[in-house]
RNA sequence: GGGCGAUUAGCUCAGUAGGUUAGAGCACAGUCCUGAUAAGACUGGGGUCGAUGGUUCGAGUCCAUCAUCGCCCA
């Protein structure tokens, strides 16, 4: 132990402590009414005081070390619920790790870059775009986003210590700190020069109001249903080479092939129709106005779909013989102001397509298309190479032309359109205006549909064509795949479902933004050469850049400051100037394992030690965020998962199931729970209450059961034994029992033994759900049998060996319970530890997250003392039920139990356990029989049947019992009147009674009885001391009249 | 549209290897108990175990299809 001065107990373990106390009681008075919340402050003080927590590092010389990764949250708003459930089950298993020997590291980290902080200060400043950013200026701007990001910050480390999360705040990783940032352009350099990293022309998801690329896990979280256009447009053919498709039509009768779209926008940049080459097409004729006739052309499989008058199916053709054809452009680019490129074999390597500019196209190709379904639309598909992946792949392919600029990023058409000037979702009905106008326009109407919109901003997202920067994540997903193996996923069918689905199906990931607040892409482009990218690894090596400019101090790797830094070009001796991209913050998180220690700039042993990661745990939404960038770039930079163990929580719903969000207002205030049910509730509920994985519906309710039916039920045990304790001076140092003979002090340790093993073995399987269930059977058992069944055994008034068993067992239990109970509720464990460990062995470890993890005394294990012992409840249970049945109070003795059992094992084990059975059914005397032949018709007995085995009381009750069950009265009502009379329980008393027989004789029968029952030292027939306390009551019909005055100067024991 | 997971009492959850009559807690109603108890005991109502088909002597459990919900992907 590494303390040479220790603290005293917490005095908020004395909450509701009584009187003066002449003698210093050895355990601190405990109230049953506490607040939990006070408690939890007063730990928390304690903790701080005593710097428990960061001695835990120091506890054991040479211990093995745990590692936790604690994935950043994005301190971008207030901590909800949701973040309690993450960061509770972060917590428990480093302290259970702790208690078990490790030495635990646990940096907190926290994630500060990103679309979401810049958004909230847009919001603020009331910008809407991009532009405005820049007119009011990077730095400005920034410097909000910084402050945003440490105000909520405040607020997560407030909430973090509050719930009693163990994490080294003191020495976070911060995403925006320079030394964090240096080591994630070490990284891109790694990636850089191992060929990783490249700029890709691609139709990438782009939000038109961010103004960037959205990476396909963002664009996965903005799904929506919305209403969008459904059209059905007519393409009109040109000519047909090398088949006679067109030229046995009707020569006057004009002839169409017919598209569909959602997104009519995307008809400018039309440049080709696809069809599926197998697929049956029919050229049919129908009447469009009366007398004017044309031919459409659309696949047979979707005449029915698309046709709502009468037509005429002239010949029916495959799509490979529509190959070839070429229709007349909707809108040619050159009409309107706008440039033309087109797909062509790149002149410096013929194995590459190059976009190269091109005259304005005459005509377009139909192309056939693999991706060509019968599912929608028309058979035939509008191929716009600017707006969609499978597009662009096509326009590729065949060499289209492609047309993008009739677009802008800020998704607003440009050119001499009539729907010049309009969003494009604007200019939608525009175009189909125009199209009608002209007679293209086949079918309009709406249709429901999921379309992506910016997760962060709503605003609808663009397939668009630009260009932006990829890691090619896609040259190690054999490897990530393998590395996956190695990892234990809990539950652990995300392992090769999910997460190794999405490995599986990975791409490449596109990991720049255009946009401001977020780690600077760390390469520098040539204005001269535009080819000439160079990558800069460490502020070092920028320094040493010949003909450096714009380095500042006091140094910010943010923009816009590295934006101003230049260098020479080492080709041309041109500028480089930085590219203008910043980086997704996933890859900031991901990339904690190195930037969190600065590596390789410093701290290379300490990276060493704790990598891999022990432990991870984040939400099942982090499958294809944190979790895959952080074991994608692990894989890419040391070829091996970083993470052995992971918990994957799902998620929190509301009390009806939807899933909350500040715009639903159904979110819960973690704070508002914490202040009035305490922290350790909340985390016991979050550890018990479903199996981790599965999605947890949320309601306050939830958490006052938890109060209800186990917490007070704990503490109420705790509370009895130190009342008890204490009027017995109970100390448990020299109090501590070698040997038990009492079977329920066997049975109740070998059950606490057993507990230790199954809290152990679930817990070392990283599943605090059923280790926490485990518990919470252990201490009903505990409160309600054990304790129940030894209550005489504490009150009785000789101090025997069978008492100080009775204490030995409790205390055992309790300070056992404490120490499993560390992990789950860290703060009610440590008040009952300092309280019962502490005040009685002051040399004992200063904390109980200090000692060591129960270990299980396999010789106390007695699994037939169990069985029994269960056994001999069932049966107190159905003899309850048979006394209910007949009417007869338990206060009211009997003379018998007889019971019927299968076997003979059972039988022999309720026998050894019939004096429990015989106190809990207040009967004097159990019997067995074989047969339950006149058990069940009356007979003078109650009988109840369950499966194979009858328990039957007498109700034939000799008088001697009915005085018996008179006196048993009589205790109860002076029970009750010391109570109201407000004496202590260990106060002795005069007893007055006036009543007549029966009662008087059960009294005068049973004197010996009351009085020892009541600590009365006299018990008069007379009136009563005017001092007395009195009540007139009935019972069983017949009138007494009581009376308890309290004796001063007796000693109390 | 595809994948993963879930669906058992009004609510929250158990249900082990396919095996008698599917359980617990909460909530509800009634009765009782109580000098540790914010507790406890007893009784009761409440279930076609999401639906349908199949395998089997026997299915909440295994298989298939469908439905609903959540998450993820498109």
């Amino acid at each position: 132990m590494i303390n040479p001065s220790f603290p005293p107990s917490p005095d908020v373990v004395a909450i509701g402590r009584e009187g003066s106390g002449e003698e210093e009681p050895m355990f601190k008075p405990v109230s049953s009414k506490v607040s939990y919340p006070a408690i939890e402050e007063g730990i928390l003080h304690f903790w701080k005081e005593y710097d428990i927590e960061r001695k835990t590092d120091f506890l054991r010389p040479g211990a093995s070390e745990f590692t936790l990764y604690d994935g950043p949250p994005t301190v971008n708003g207030n901590p909800g619920i949701h973040h309690v459930l993450s960061r509770v089950f972060k917590d428990i298993i480093p302290r259970y790790k702790t208690m078990k020997g490790y030495r635990v590291f646990r940096k907190a980290g926290w994630d500060t870059h990103g679309l979401p902080v810049e958004l909230e200060i847009e919001k603020k400043l009331g910008f809407t775009n991009k532009a405005q950013i820049e007119e009011y200026g990077i730095d400005r701007f920034n410097a909000m986003c910084r402050a945003s990001v440490l105000g909520y910050l405040e607020k997560w480390q407030e909430l973090t210590d509050r719930i009693g999360f163990w994490l080294d705040m003191e020495h976070p990783y911060i995403t925006f700190n320079n030394t964090y940032v240096e080591t994630l352009w070490w990284i891109i350099k790694q990636l850089w020069d191992d060929g990783y990293v490249y700029q890709g022309y691609r139709v990438t998801p782009h939000c038109p109001r961010c103004g960037t690329s959205l990476s396909s896990h963002e664009v996965a979280l903005g799904y929506e249903e919305t209403e969008d256009p459904s059209v059905f447009v007519k393409f009109q053919l040109l000519s047909c080479e090398g088949n006679g498709v067109l030229q046995e039509l009707p020569g006057d009768v004009p002839a169409y092939f017919l598209a569909w779209t959602t997104t009519p926008w995307t008809l400018p940049g039309n440049t080709a129709l696809a069809v599926a080459p197998e697929a049956l097409y029919a050229v049919l004729e129908h009447e469009v106005q009366e007398g004017k006739k044309e031919v459409l052309i659309l696949a047979e499989a979707r005449l029915q779909a698309a046709m709502d008058k009468d037509y005429k199916v002239i010949r029916t053709v495959r799509g490979r013989d529509l190959v070839g054809c070429r229709y007349r452009p909707l809108f040619s680019p050159g009409n309107y102001g706008i440039p033309a490129q087109r797909f062509r074999t790149s002149p410096s390597d013929p194995s590459k397509k190059d976009l190269l500019p091109a005259d304005p196209p005459q005509d377009y190709p139909v192309i056939p298309g693999a991706f060509v379904t019968m599912d929608d639309g028309t058979g035939i598909v509008h191929i716009a190479p600017s707006f969609g992946p499978d597009d662009f792949e096509a326009g590729r392919e065949n060499e289209l032309y492609f047309v993008v600029e009739y677009v802008n990023p800020q998704a607003k058409i440009t050119g001499t359109y009539p729907f010049a000037g309009k969003f494009v979702k604007s200019a939608d009905p525009l175009i189909i205006a125009d199209l009608n106008s002209r007679g293209l326009l086949h079918r309009s109407e709406k249709i429901t549909h999921t379309y992506p919109f910016c997760w962060r901003c709503r605003t609808p997202l663009l397939y668009y064509a630009k260009p932006s920067w990829y890691i090619r994540t896609t040259a190690v997903k054999d490897q990530m795949l393998s590395g996956n193996r190695q990892i234990n996923w809990y539950p652990d069918y995300i392992k090769h479902g999910r997460f190794g689905d999405w490995l599986a199906n990975n791409v490449d990931w596109a990991f720049s933004r255009e946009r401001f607040w977020g780690t600077p892409l760390p390469v520098w482009r040539c204005e001269s050469c535009p080819d000439q990218f160079e990558p800069v690894g460490s502020i070092k090596e920028l320094s040493g850049k010949q003909g450096l400019a714009g380095l500042a101090e006091p140094l910010d790797l943010h923009r816009p400051y590295v934006d101003h830094i230049t260098f020479q070009c080492s080709k041309c001796g041109g500028t480089m100037r930085r590219v203008p991209e910043v980086l997704d913050a996933w890859f900031d998180s991901g990339a904690m394992p190195v930037a969190q220690f600065h590596y390789p700039f410093e701290n290379k042993t300490v990276f060493d030690q704790h990598f891999p990661a022990d432990y991870i745990c984040e939400a099942i939404d982090q499958t294809r965020g944190w979790f895959y960038t952080l074991h994608a770039l692990s894989t890419l930079l040391f070829g091996q998962p970083c993470f052995r163990n992971v918990i994957c929580l799902g998620h929190i719903l509301d009390a009806k199931g939807d899933k909350m969000s500040k715009a639903k207002g159904n979110v819960v205030d973690p704070w508002k729970l914490i202040s009035t049910q305490g922290a350790d509730a909340v985390r016991w509920y979050m550890f018990t209450s479903t199996p981790p994985g599965n999605p947890k519906r949320f309601a306050p309710a939830h958490v006052d059961e938890v109060l209800r039916k186990f917490t007070t039920t704990l503490w109420n045990t705790y509370a009895f034994f130190v009342l008890y304790a204490n009027i017995d001076n109970y100390d448990p140092y020299r109090g501590t029992v070698k040997e038990y003979t009492s079977e329920l002090d066997c049975w109740i340790l070998s059950e606490m033994n057993q507990l230790i093993l199954d809290v152990d073995l679930e817990l070392e399987a990283y599943n605090p759900t059923d280790a926490g269930r485990r518990i919470e059977e252990f201490v009903e058992r505990l409160s309600n049998w054990y304790v129940r069944r030894s209550r005489r055994r504490f009150w009785k008034s000789e101090s025997d060996v069978d008492k100080m068993s009775a204490y030995s067992t409790l205390y055992q239990c309790l300070v056992t319970l404490s120490k499993l109970l560390a992990p789950f509720m860290p703060f009610i464990a440590e008040a009952i530890y300092q309280n019962l460990v502490r005040s009685a062995y002051p040399d004992a470890a200063e904390s109980v997250h200090h000692t060591d993890f129960p270990v299980a005394d396999h010789s106390m294990l007695d699994p037939a003392l169990a069985e029994h012992t269960r056994l001999v409840m069932k049966v107190a249970s159905m003899g309850r039920a048979a006394r209910s049945k007949a009417s007869i109070k338990v206060r009211q003795p009997l003379p018998k139990v007889i019971i019927k059992t299968p076997s003979r094992s059972q039988r022999e084990g309720l026998r050894a356990l019939s004096s429990q059975l015989l106190e809990e059914l207040n009967v004097k005397e159990v019997d067995f029989v074989d047969q339950d032949d006149g058990l069940l018709d009356g007979a003078g007995y109650s009988s109840v049947v369950d499966g194979d085995i009858v328990v039957a009381v007498s109700i034939d009750i000799p008088q001697e019992l009915i005085e018996e069950g008179l006196a048993r009265e009589v205790v109860h009502r002076l029970q009750t009147m010391r109570r109201n009379a407000g004496f202590d329980i260990a106060d002795h008393i005069v007893t007055y009674y006036q009543a007549e027989s029966p009662l008087k004789d059960a009294i005068e029968h049973l004197a010996g009885y009351i009085k020892q029952e009541t600590l009365s030292r006299q018990l008069l027939p007379d009136t009563p001391h005017e001092a007395a306390h009195v009540e007139k009551c009935k019972i069983h019909g017949h009138q007494i009249t009581l009376a308890v005055r309290k004796l001063d100067g007796f000693p109390t024991n």
